[in-house]
DNA sequence: AGAGTAGAGATTGTTCAACAATCCTGCAAG
DNA sequence: CTTGCAGGATTGTTGAACAATCTCTACTCT
């Protein structure tokens, strides 16, 4: 926290207003969140299958909290898409299928391609440590495929998407792909062989990076494009496999 | 719905009760439901204005639910992006600004022009009933504009665009939408003169309908594109003459 | 007088227990 | 086999209680 500032006092009492707002953020890491976190790893790790019914009873004894609390971490996650409600039956995890699949990668591709696209004709050019967490990604996606361990793969394959929209500088394209990733987990615990579904897009998820290394966004979105289709391809055979 | 814009309490709680009524006889969902529909008419339609704080102790008297049904409702609309949540200060309508408007134009620039280009290639070709609606939204933003009735135009025009993504037969897409024009609903409110900011456009709305009726998908995606980014700059001009 | 501070009052954040409304199950009658 | 009806279980909603935080006022000190 070393900047350092010049003395007018309007931008001091700006940049106290930053750092308060900053730390209020964090420090909202309610009970209702802390719940909704241990219910969300549990249903991306598969714990809670798709179907799955969640007992309002049996959960608060679990995760000791109030229902009302319980219930506030039910509308995070069904906000972010991995909770359904049926009135007067409760919240269950939803069970997506092949019409999900197609209109998931819809809008995948038209959001992430245009975003590399978009790179192009940015005012001021994309600095270059805008893509370092992009290369941190690829290289855990590496070095988890190398070690066998497709879950991390996968979250790693996760995270470098993540970022990649986040390149757009628009909070509302972050929220909705963080709801798109969301439901695409769900439908990879249907997969019965995680690593085929990983395996071939790791090393493309370094293609595209090099490319917009090199600041060639076309040809980035190009191959985005390419793999989004191939992907979902992917995702459609293993359905009709299982 | 005659409503003196009056920032006087007796006015809006006798307008907030009027809405409540209105809902209650057509909704047969949960109470937090019902209190969110009442809470986004109020806000889409102007009662509620950017800025203007939402007292949890008033709204459970008006709105007739307790406060954990209240505030279940709030989180609702904070999701939807209709609502703000200051820690520990309550709930506000948000106030955009041009960055917002940059940001939602240009979610709504990739997504319908991506929808309307789709278009062409469906298996089935699209039937000329589907645009039925459009034709409708089309001639009662007409209608509405030649009787002055502005705010009736706009939430034509609103419908139109909504259907227009319909069009796509993707449940996510059209959550999106939803959200996206609530968001834009409530930058429209900053506005004082609707009229000049609907006028021009309902005109381009019917040809873009009518390039849609005679299957002219590229040209009507050309020139629902010129036709965000005309509408987006009319916006921006708004602000900056505030 | 002006700046800073302590505290009262008001509002929100969170939990709990109880009751109402609804759904599911199993069984009996047609 | 279908229909209708208890009874039990689960969710939906409420009101109250208490804790945490903010805002505003009044006071103190320089």
């Amino acid at each position: 926290m070393s900047t350092s500032q010049r003395g007018d006092d309007e931008g001091r009492q700006a940049w106290l207003r930053d750092v308060a707002a900053d730390v209020a953020r964090q420090d909202r890491s309610s009970s209702a969140e802390r719940a909704a976190n241990i219910l969300r790893r549990s249903i991306t790790e598969g714990a809670l299958r798709p179907g799955a019914q969640l007992s309002e009873i049996e959960l608060t004894e679990v995760l000791d909290v109030s229902r009302n609390t319980l219930r506030e971490a039910f509308r995070l996650l069904t906000h972010e898409g991995l909770l359904v409600y049926k009135l007067h039956r409760g919240v269950f995890v939803p069970e997506l299928d092949e019409r999900d699949v197609v209109d998931l990668y819809r809008l995948r591709r038209v959001l992430e391609v245009d975003v590399v696209r978009g790179l192009a004709n940015r005012s001021p050019e994309l600095p270059e440590e805008r893509l370092e967490p992009l290369q941190a990604d690829v290289e855990a996606a590496e070095a988890a495929a190398l070690a066998g361990r497709w879950p991390a793969a996968g979250t790693a394959n996760m995270r470098f998407h993540r970022h990649l929209i986040g390149l757009a500088d628009s909070a509302r394209l972050d929220d909705i792909t963080g709801r798109l990733l969301a439901e695409l987990r769900l439908l990879f615990h249907v997969i019965a062989t995680p690593q085929e579904l990983y395996e071939p897009y790791i090393a493309r998820n370094r293609g595209i990076f090099e490319l917009l290394w090199e600041r060639k966004y076309d040809r980035a979105a190009d191959q985005l494009q390419v793999y989004l289709v191939d992907s979902e391809q992917g995702l459609l055979d293993a359905f009709k496999a299982r």
